[in-house]
DNA sequence: ACCATCTCCGTACGGCGTACGTTGTTGCCC
DNA sequence: GGGCAACAACGTACGCCGTACGGAGATGGT
């Protein structure tokens, strides 16, 4: 095989949360002026060069090493300014999430079903900016000032609608989890050609002959009736398509919440 | 910090899918008896092993090494069976999602709701007993035995609406992305749980301290607002209450296409 | 009996994250 | 101004990783 290119999912948490959340928000630990050498590095530059390089060349790319040899530093330099890789990964992440809804109008103003279109548009455009940001895992989300900011937008594109807060949240959640389903299938096929050097047409017309040798139609009739077409018209699997169907239908379910008003749910009750 | 666990996103193809496809199927590359030792090997031990493996360990644990060790076997003895790691990976993936939807009628009858409902949770569960499988390519898939039941049979959930074949793909399509997106919290935070020996409740009573301290209620009053609540009523981040609740929703957004019919598609034309 | 062919595996290469200890610079205090 | 504690920068090394390569020994067909 070629490559094996990782998108690690990796994870925040020292074990130190304090270390982590004066990073995040830039807290400087101690006293103003204190001995020892000139810093050529700070916090910013380690996480401006990370990002540059992840949106460039993807996650597996992102090595300490490489990192600091962008920044023409020894590889061992960068433990002074962050403890670790886990670490550098939630400032970079944080540091991106800054940059989303930079016009908070169009998630704060209108009807809302646009603002909910809106909120799931710009995470979309900003997973296919930084799509490593998709496998840097949430499970601990890093609690800087980009997150926070991003929630507080996200939660007033559902605010005035007469939901209780838990909905709300539930909500936010909902989109985001969609466009972050559906955006991974644009990035798997960019990661995929990229990698490989193969692209989507090339692969397919290589694979497909393959797969008429083994397919069995009596056993699969209903792919073999909807592949083709779906094939054809969707170009194999057309994540954008998908994305565009799939917010219309999403916004349709929504909006059955909305108008019937909370107690109507039809679902969400208790687990189990 | 303690650890990066990789979740690998790896990828399909080795530039020869004869090859990739061959293993796929198994079907025997060529005569009945040649030259050569006995193997003591074949490539289902080899799956199953890399299965059982990753499903324990996690994606990061599944090391080449191991699977060869975990077999009584040297590492390089492997790539006699399979090309590399990420054609194993493919094979693993196909491998599990054969046992997707053991029974098919749960897909197959009843009215459309519960049909896709139950499409939904057999992938939930499905993404529960090998979270490793999130974290695998879809771009480039394993069009194996596997995978063509499980689009055959999740096509047939969909199958006698009186939708154009290429709704019944983008419908597959949507559920399955909701049900990943949304099953990525709960993989995250077990794994975050296992890579740190930190539980859930310990990193956020850890973290809630320098949250306050950060915290400008000014600046964020909704978030203010509703974090509380939604924290307390989820347990800051419930996914299989999020599940619920996004899978009514989207449920009722697809009642809405299939019951105005496809001509009433409020979205999902022309993209760009 | 020969030999082409195949399985198995030991070694090695270049990558990774990062623990550890050294070096040399700096500001504070006496 | 001299000394020293604190600090940034960094060289080396360890144990991982995927896998290229070549050798050794077993096998079946001729």
């Amino acid at each position: 095989m070629l490559e094996s290119e990782d998108m690690a999912t990796e994870f925040t948490g020292t074990g130190d949360p304090a270390r982590s959340m004066a990073l995040l928000w830039r807290t400087p630990p101690g006293a103003d002026s204190r001995p020892g050498p000139k810093t050529t590095l700070d916090v910013d530059r380690i996480v401006a060069a990370a990002v540059a390089l992840a949106d460039a060349d993807g996650l597996s790319a992102l090595s300490m090493r490489r990192v600091a040899a962008e920044l023409g530093v020894a590889a061992m330099t960068l433990y002074t300014h962050v403890p670790g890789k886990g670490e550098l990964l939630d400032l970079m992440l944080d540091a991106v999430l800054g940059e989303l809804h930079p016009d908070e109008r169009l998630l704060t103003a209108g009807p809302w079903r646009a603002r909910l279109e809106a909120l799931a548009r710009a995470n979309w455009d900003f997973f296919l900016r930084h799509p490593w940001a998709l496998h840097v895992s949430t499970g601990r989300p890093p609690l800087g000032p980009g997150l926070m900011r991003k929630y507080e937008l996200e939660l007033r594109a559902v605010d005035g609608l007469g939901l209780p807060e838990v909905q709300m949240d539930l909500l936010v959640t909902l989109v985001n989890g969609f466009v972050r389903g559906t955006v991974g299938g644009v990035h798997e096929k960019a990661a995929a050609e990229r990698v490989t050097g193969i692209s989507e047409d090339q692969w397919w017309a290589a694979t497909e002959p393959y797969v008429a040798q083994v397919f069995d139609a009596e056993r699969f009739p209903t792919a073999a009736r909807v592949g083709p077409v779906a094939g054809e018209e969707l170009g194999a699997y057309d994540p954008r398509r998908s994305f565009e169907f799939g917010l219309a239908r999403l916004l349709d379910g929504i909006g059955v919440l909305v108008d019937t008003g909370p107690a109507g749910l039809s679902a969400g009750g208790t687990p189990t």
